[in-house]
DNA sequence: TGACAAGACAGATATTTGTCTGTTTTTTAA
DNA sequence: TTAAAAAACAGACAAATATCTGTCTTGTCA
């Protein structure tokens, strides 16, 4: 390759493996050095190391392919959490494990927790302002407090209510008013909370 | 390592390699092995082998630590946008530079359109199920087409509204009969559309 | 001009990592 | 009980990758 003004190529090569880092897929040194055309490993490496000492990238050194982003902030790290198709009764676990797809979130608003996301269906909770087919991310737990929107699994299906309690009974409210509550009862379906919804997302065209 | 129950180890490997990779710091087939006290590499190389045939991983062979998710369409590459504060009459570049803060977006879905991402103020869009507090992502475009959200500059505040066309003359339609429609004129505020919004968020609790 | 720093090159070595062949142990199922 | 399948082990080799030493080239700046 032929010489470049200082830094030019440099801020290349950042640009190239911050991309393949947040694709998922960080670049060997030798991946950098075909992709910019140098005919020595060193010239790539040379860079590379430039920009961690810059504290651009950070790397675990004598590992394959372990450049990586530093963590600034809130920002620089986000998480990537899975999207589920159907739930089936019962075996949430098993969903999270093949899910339809991933969503990124931030990772520091959810540290910790264990989040998944599910496609709403229906318009019940309308006034809520959640549509149809709108992207509920949900963080699992098996209680939840009176005013909570809540993912329920009530026989079969998965559901999105709003909790309530109404003389000690546990109430699934809807927020639209073509809808009837769902009052779990022992002899009922049976009955259990997946989590409850802490962010909504909604795609438009 | 003793002898386990067929299956068993598998899931706790897979386990294990999937959340390294939603880390971003995908496991070399001696971390596995190590991570499960494996004597052989072999043993954890089989495991592996066995998850890519089962369809529940991907690996580009021959290459070090090449482990990923199928079925990571969306959210392969996830892309942060900077989040506004006050937007500015005339300078969205100054504010785009000087973000309160970012939000990662799946970047397949919007690849190469310049995103940006605002909090709204008010319920004038309550009825499209956008409401106060909720974020917007924004792509930023010059122009609209009818029945688009779009954000817009009148005079020195930004405003999210729909966009719509009447006689030939622009209206900026709330969702919400309590508001007026904005219809710009020659002589009135200093009018530009910001961008369309294409992605509402909304962070419950 | 000459010293100096950054960029690029050349060739080589060490380590990590992926891959292979074959064997032993344990469980499952016929 | 026996055969087959799955799990784990052992030891090795080959490829990918990181790293090292030294040299040459191209700009910058006093």
């Amino acid at each position: 390759m032929a010489y470049t003004p200082p830094g030019q190529t440099r801020e290349k090569i950042y640009e190239f493996v911050r991309e393949r880092i947040l694709n998922g897929t960080p670049p060997s040194t030798r991946e950098v050095q075909k992709a910019f055309g140098f005919r020595a490993v060193q010239s790539a490496r040379q860079h590379l190391e430039a920009l961690v000492l810059e504290g651009r990238l950070v790397k675990d050194s004598g590992k394959a392919r372990s450049h990586r982003l530093p963590k600034m902030g809130s920002a620089r790290s986000s998480h990537l959490i899975p999207v589920l198709g159907r739930v089936q009764a019962g075996d949430l676990t098993a969903a999270i494990q093949n899910p339809d797809d991933y969503l990124p979130v931030q990772q520091t608003r959810y540290d910790g927790a264990e989040l998944f996301a599910l496609t709403v269906q229906g318009d019940s909770m309308l006034r809520a302002g959640i549509l149809h087919g709108d992207t509920v991310i949900v963080r699992r737990q098996q209680a939840a407090r009176p005013g909570d929107i809540v993912v329920a699994m009530v026989g079969e299906e998965a559901t999105v209510k709003r909790y309530r309690e109404k003389r000690g009974r546990i109430e699934l409210h809807p927020e639209n008013d073509a809808f009837e509550s769902i009052i779990p009862s022992e002899d009922g379906d049976p009955f259990s909370i997946l989590g409850k919804v802490i962010e909504v997302r909604r795609y438009i065209e």
